[in-house]
DNA sequence: ATAGTTAATGATACCAAGTCTCTTTAACGG
DNA sequence: CCGTTAAAGAGACTTGGTATCATTAACTAT
């Protein structure tokens, strides 16, 4: 039987359509893996869940959702490019480098103090990328995972 | 004949022999490549200019340049990897999307405000990264180049 | 100066993460 | 129900890089 759809996954399906994109069975399985990943996640390991799904087609899927807003993409500190579901707008993350999780940074200073420094710099800021990286607190207490 | 080297480049050459890494000709080759650069690079652009040199060579000097802290990477808006020489030290970039200049940016107070904003979070800090993107001085009075 | 040791090179195969092309399918609007 | 057109999927291709390995050449020690 087919898993059921997620309040969320029903939502993000729902905003695909106001944007006028068809609401298609691999779109389905792809909103619907995609609601039931309880952290950041790479194309490829939504490609392992989907065998059935085209690789084109979740790729495609990727570009639509964060065009949306509904994702965002997450650089970790070795480069991996990954995706999660993103509060609407503009923000940053704070990744546990231990064990995966990731906190959104609202309403931070940055945008201010980013401008300040790009006049002092003549300089017209139009955009920024920033990653914060280290422990999240479960991580701190826990002793470091022995490898 | 060959091209004279510049003094950066014997620097450069330099920092990798006080690492224990052998003057190759190679090598000299790429450094004095980099040293030629008026602003940030891609690997590929270099192996156009370094015909004679493999892509290996390339990569793996890359590799020791940016580990002895002489090179940084820069990760442009589209995603594309570029390098450019560095002033030792973490420090982020002001990069122009207009021109592709770039300034650096040190000593700003994003570690502070870092530091408080994860501290707040009950997040422990332990690495970052910045990129800014603009227009320059330069490009702002410009008007826009058409495309 | 010579020889020995070992780092470094480059050819090539390989790989990861995507993108492009093109034919076929199916969603949706009328 | 039909026609239009978006979307899918197969598969070739691309980009940016890494791994392997036989050969070469820097440096070191004599
Ligand atoms: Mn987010
Ligand atoms: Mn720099
Ligand atoms: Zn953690
Ligand atoms: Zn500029």
């Amino acid at each position: 039987m087919p898993k059921r759809s997620s309040s969320l996954a029903t939502q993000l399906l729902a905003t695909l359509e106001e944007r006028g994109h068809r609401s298609t069975s691999p779109r389905r399985a792809v909103v619907n893996a995609i609601a039931g990943q309880n952290k950041h996640f790479t194309a490829e390991q939504l490609r392992d869940q989907l065998p059935g799904v085209g690789r084109a087609t979740i790729y495609r899927s990727l570009r639509l959702l964060v065009e949306s807003g509904v994702l965002c993409r997450v650089l970790l500190e070795e480069g991996d490019l990954h995706y999660q579901l993103s509060h609407r707008g503009h923000h940053h993350h704070l990744l546990c480098v231990e064990c995966g999780s990731s906190q959104d940074l609202l309403g931070c200073d940055i945008e201010d103090l980013l401008h300040t420094v790009s006049s002092a710099h003549q300089f017209q800021l139009s955009g920024h990328w920033l990653e914060v990286y280290g422990k999240c607190h479960d991580c701190m207490d826990r002793p470091a995972v022995p490898v």
